[in-house]
DNA sequence: CTCATTCGTGTAAGCGCTTACAGTATGGTC
DNA sequence: GACCATACTGTAAGCGCTTACACGAATGAG
């Protein structure tokens, strides 16, 4: 039952073919300068027709690195981790690395197997997002002298880590300082899961902070979480509109939940952004594109991934790399938010 | 500059340290059944002690297979192919291989660099994108013996390539039956770049084929082709609306087009479906949200690709694999499409 | 013309792993 | 009690590759 694997060309088929010894071969490939023209060109030739390419896994015993970087994302279907794919993946395959990604769907339990998983395909290096790893985790990367990057989160000045990102707190305490210098005084939130997610709890926890400087409060019924999508993002949005008296203004965790509570509040009839505002995160080309436009904290993904990966790459090479680097994010304002509504009475 | 690699354990280490030899080690981790219990515990101590994982390379090398399955996609900024990454991970993994995805960003050449890269990696198998590959690049893997699926695509009936898919003429054809059904007759099409994208252009050559059969055309001035993207969309709607005399419907090559058609449809004032029908392709779960919502063509994704990673599965463990697998499509009718308007006079 | 370099090439030793084969202990049978 | 099957375990070969080392040829200096 066993389908026999064609047989498939090796250093040793090459050199009988070009009439070398499989040195030369490996020479020819790796340091061509180091070969005589004449039978680098034979060598060439072989490869050429035999169709051969190196078997990496070879390579990676006798180099002690695979070339390879591995990315565990929670999920790959939203913008922001589309971007970061990307962005990734651009600048290591201009250093001559391969990305190797993994989904965690937000469970840290995954996220830790994934990695392992990573590691043991031969990734020499990992990004990871956020710093809420499982300690276990993050002890067996150190144990095995594995870089590590934490992105889309900033590590405090004493930690070890090494991570590229921003203030999620700050960013989305300064969110909600905006609105409420527009005025507004009952601002909801509708987060993304905060649980296992420091980025998302850090969010949350800015804005509470910002309201709570400001002597205003976040009430449960002014907090709902939904799994980022659509959908939720609308269930979200009905809940926090029932509440009484209603939330002027409303953040969201990110630009997704924000479409969608933009989707839902159009369809309730409810004026955007005159009787509503709504503030996303992340600036996805969505938020400038949608009608009224998402007034939101713009991420610098591409930035920021692109730094991620000079991180990992420099690591690789020895370098003694910087321990923290901060990405700078501000509030985009569009159409989406505005001055609060005039109570009209107490309602 | 050089770091000096921590060591890693090895099976030799884990060995040592349990007491035992390198090969039970070996098969206390493969086929734990034919270790005697106490030296497995012995083994497993010193395996989590140590934070021993096998060295990947070396497994391949030993076993001649990798456990790793590549995929080339043109791009991840979709969330037709996140969900196409989402589906063939959960499969793959849960017959214990691993991902491996490369992007080519519509780029034959690129796409073939990637999967010869995929290969190199020590890929067991590949999915690829629409069957328009490089020849060379299918000679290539012919040549190796590798399994490859061809996947959104219907390869012809005599065609020995491996296939999960459905007939992209056909199913825009349908949409645009649909149309002319509605009473529409000037229809336009805003469509995904076709050049190097076979996909792309057999949902041309089927909009166009029903025109025709319906003895109605598709001029020049009614086709434009646009990266996929909202912007690019955006500014697609525009010319093809400013043509005179303007079309009452718009088939889109695919939903994120016709997102951004509907944005700019709005923008300019032109109600959907009132004056303009909009048809999308894809059937993302935004189609569904939009406002009004759209009519598209729905591709059951999941499905589609679940379905190629167990054609790549079987052929893995060398089982005879169906060429071609079509996957059913259809129309969702939904509320971006209505009878065309009546015309008030010649204009 | 000789000797020390330099250059280009081949030989052979592993990298970490699996597995065929051989060896040892155990238990059952006659 | 001798013998054999059974069940584990260890020894060692080798997967495809890179590279230290050895070696012969060519080159320049003396």
């Amino acid at each position: 039952m066993k389908k026999r694997p064609h047989d498939v060309p090796t250093v040793a088929a090459v050199a009988a073919a070009a009439g070398v010894s499989t040195a030369t071969v490996s020479r020819a490939l790796n340091t061509p300068q180091a070969v005589r023209e004449t039978l680098r060109k034979k060598v060439e030739v072989a490869v050429a027709r035999l169709g051969y390419v190196p078997h990496a896994g070879a390579r990676a015993m006798m180099l002690r690195r695979s070339g390879t970087i591995g990315a565990v994302f929670p999920t790959v279907d939203n913008a922001i981790f589309a971007q970061a794919i990307d962005a990734l993946q651009r600048r290591l395959s201009e250093a001559g690395l391969q990305l190797l990604i993994a989904t965690s769907d937000y469970d840290p339990e995954a996220e830790m197997r994934q990695a392992v998983n990573l590691v043991t395909r031969g990734a020499d290096a990992l990004a990871l997002c956020g710093a809420g790893q499982r300690g276990e985790l993050l002890e067996f990367l150190r144990q095995r002298g594995l870089p590590c990057v934490h992105v889309m989160t900033l590590a405090p000045a004493h930690s070890p880590m090494t991570s590229v990102g921003f203030d999620n707190a700050g960013a989305m305490a300064m969110a909600v300082r905006y609105l409420i210098d527009l005025g507004h005084r009952r601002i909801a939130m509708l987060a993304g899961v905060t649980r296992d997610n420091d980025r998302a709890s850090a969010r949350v926890a800015g804005a509470r902070r910002a309201l709570h400087d400001a002597g205003l409060d976040l009430p449960p019924q002014r907090l709902v979480e939904g799994r980022y999508g659509i959908a939720a993002a609308r269930e979200g949005l009905r809940v926090l509109m029932a509440a009484r008296p209603a939330p002027t203004a409303i953040v969201c965790g990110n630009d997704v939940l924000a479409f969608g509570a933009l989707l839902e509040a159009q369809r309730l009839g409810i004026a955007v952004p005159r009787a509503l505002s709504i503030v996303g995160f992340d600036d996805l080309e969505l938020a400038r594109q949608l009608e009224p436009a998402l007034t939101t904290v713009r991420v610098p993904a591409e930035e920021m991934w692109r730094t991620a990966a000079d991180r990992l790459i420099a690591a690789l090479r020895g370098e003694v790399v910087q321990r923290a680097t901060e990405i700078e994010v501000a509030l985009v304002v569009r159409e989406s938010t505005a001055a609060a509504p005039r109570p009209l009475r107490k309602g």
